[in-house]
DNA sequence: TAGAATCTTGGACATTCGTTCAGGTTTATT
DNA sequence: AATAAACCTGAACGAATGTCCAAGATTCTA
């Protein structure tokens, strides 16, 4: 640990897709090879969970040498808590087209159930991360976020802010049950419990 | 995986409390390590994660040579499930009293809050079995159990499937959240919207 | 283009891991 | 008391892990 701040790794914020205006070729590598290991993380995450997250088995799928992972990540749960803020920023777009839906509530059932089908790993991968974060204070701001833009989302239809936290908490039980069960929920169901909610 | 077969282990059903009338003392003691390596086992979940579970943690914390583990389980995998299942029947007794109280969801909303304040680090471990068995097959059977109990006693005071299954999803949603967020949730709210979801 | 700054990596280290099993210990049976 | 059956474990195996760093490669600066 102490060696590592020897590396003058990129100071940059992480996670920003915003690039600084004048960018070093040098840095610029750097910034893309990050994003490649946080794709390859969370990739291990879908394929092996949280506890086959390794330097070299990270490495390894992003077709990098294992000491990459220390080069660019300080420790295994800074690379963790970058992956977690990483895979929220992929949902903050289709929240966003949610929200601008004739039908939020629906469009927005209709979203959780096709995501938790089609993407079960990535969200299995997903709940994993958020619950490391209840364990790992580095990683509570990431998974905080998934809950605020959760929130941002419910508020657009109700201003009153139990109902926000209950419709919450309601999805992310359901969807905890479904990837537990592998019994698909109804995007019928979904939807009028989340209006009953509100 | 071969040899561990010809051990001849204990074949009882391995969380049984239920012990056979005629009990032979050889086999008395390994049920009782059994169960120490279960405790054990939790314990470890508790403090490190699953991911910090493995042969030896495990025996280390219950102060037994490295090689039981192996010898009382086939797998890391059967022993977690074991563990699993193990740390549901804790929640039997409670839930059955909440069943019996004179206002059960006051009772449930109660019990809830001062779980996750109480026994923060045990409900952390439990949701991340739970949530393993999204990934182990072998472990659905014991979380199940969790779902199957919880969805008996809201079943005691309404009908609806869709409500039994509403408030089951609220509640470990909102356990979820109370974990990663570290913000205690007020048990009259909680009470409030299960009345609401029922 | 030469030299400086920065980035990158192969390889080695001690540690831990899951698994195995020959041989010792405990308990039951006769 | 003696034999049989079941239980238990120390020690060792190869494989994987986190960490470190000297040396090489790349890019910038002057």
């Amino acid at each position: 640990m102490s060696a590592a701040g020897a590396h003058a790794r990129t100071q940059t914020a992480p996670t920003d897709t915003q690039l600084p205006s004048r960018i070093d070729g040098r840095r610029a590598k750097g910034q893309r090879r990050r994003l490649d290991l946080l794709e390859a993380t969370l990739q291990v995450v879908e394929r092996d969970g949280v506890a086959g997250v390794s330097h070299r088995s990270v490495t390894r799928q992003a077709g990098l040498p294992s000491s990459a992972a220390t080069y660019y990540f300080d420790s295994i749960d800074s690379l963790l808590e970058a992956a977690l803020l990483w895979a929220e920023e992929a949902n903050t777009e289709p929240l966003r087209a949610i929200a601008a839906a004739p039908d939020p509530p629906a469009a927005l059932a209709q979203w959780l159930v096709e995501d938790c089908i089609t993407h079960r790993e990535r969200v299995i991968a997903e709940y994993e991360l958020f619950l490391l974060a209840a364990r790992r204070p580095a990683l509570t701001r990431a998974a905080t976020r998934w809950i605020e833009e959760l929130s941002a989302l419910v508020s657009s239809w109700t201003d009153d802010q139990d109902s926000v936290r209950a419709v919450r908490a309601y999805i992310d039980g359901l969807l905890l049950q479904t990837l537990v069960t592998r019994e698909a929920p109804k995007a019928a169901e979904l939807e009028a419990t989340i209006r009953r909610l509100c």
